[in-house]
DNA sequence: AACCTAAACTTCGAAGCTAAAGAGTACATA
DNA sequence: TATGTACTCTTTAGCTTCGAAGTTTAGGTT
């Protein structure tokens, strides 16, 4: 769901030098990596989003498809786990399951050993809906990093993944309190 | 709005190795630069919600304040061209609009010369607080980037903007369709 | 056994967004 | 002048999310 409208900003340059006029302490590089980080996002998600949609899904629900995936099988795990994976509150993720057992890309059923546990399972029609998405995207991504050298792309990993360990250091976890926009 | 709760996710690399495993067609190394995109991005909008929030606005609010801002003197767009800039419908720009104005942040007039049209102008205190915002967010951004060196910063500039340029140029512009997360 | 506390999930009400329909204005053409 | 068309913004209805309260179950204490 949340379908994105069409992107329409100023070249990158401009943005840069007029964020130099108005703001002078503003170091430009800086600048130039987190806008570029940022509409980047922006970029892939509206392309990741025409490729779910593509096969009647939406992008909220491949990030479901994509936790439970990764979790190894039996593909199973909790709403709550689910939810912070994701970065969801409780609420949003019953919901979301929901709508996807709904439409048969899960089931949910109560934990017999614990019964305030619930336990999400990815159904055949799951996996394969997401075999499908990944199958899209990875020709997207390939797409996206063609200009990069190999050399480059180890560069742009390493890099990323740094600054990643940074951020996930910093922001141990818990409560973040922050607002939308990719 | 849309505050963000915390996030809390398998590491990076094992996550990657989890994809070989389910997937065999992926290239790891496009999958590590795409999957630390992706969260390095919802890491910095849950960092900047913090900052906003601080000041008693939302991320949303603050992507307005940018728009106009960047936009340069005298700081005034239409509801239109806004939603274009931000990737959002007119309809949430209206609603956004109406919050704005109510906290002083932007005025809404009539453009006299054409009545259909409508200006968004920012206000002096809409311009504080897009300057209070800056400031904390340029200290997280150097920050973040406090373990790069110049001269990855150049590389990792020049090439965060090839990509960037290869998306946007694919993606003429118009309706996008697809989905939320980040 | 009765009670307290914690944990996992759901329900409820409010906020924000989308899509689609509606209203007002400008401009071209007849 | 009248009409048609395009454009800009607003309104309406439905959906998704959040925050907070509520429900159910597990487990430790007295």
């Amino acid at each position: 769901m949340g379908d994105t409208p069409g992107v329409s900003e100023p070249a990158l340059e401009e943005q840069i030098a007029a964020y130099q006029r108005e703001f002078r302490d503003l170091d430009p590089q800086v600048e130039k990596i987190v806008s570029a980080l940022s509409r980047l996002n922006r970029r892939m998600n509206v392309a990741y989003g025409r490729q779910t949609s593509e096969l009647g899904i939406s992008n909220a629900e491949w990030e479901v498809l994509k936790a439970l995936v990764l979790s190894g099988a039996p593909y199973r795990l909790g709403p709550s786990d689910l939810a912070k994976r994701l970065g969801l509150t409780p609420a949003a993720m019953t919901h979301r399951i929901d709508r996807m057992v709904g439409e048969g890309l899960v089931t949910r059923e109560r934990d017999e050993s614990n019964r305030v546990r619930v336990i999400v399972e990815l159904t055949p029609e799951g996996r394969e809906k997401w075999l499908a998405a990944m199958r899209l995207a990875s020709v997207f991504e390939e797409e996206l990093l063609q200009d990069l050298s190999p050399a480059e792309r180890a560069v742009l990993g390493e890099v990323l993944t740094r600054l990643l360990r940074r951020v996930e250091h910093s922001q141990p976890d818990a409560g973040g309190r922050l607002s939308d926009l990719d």
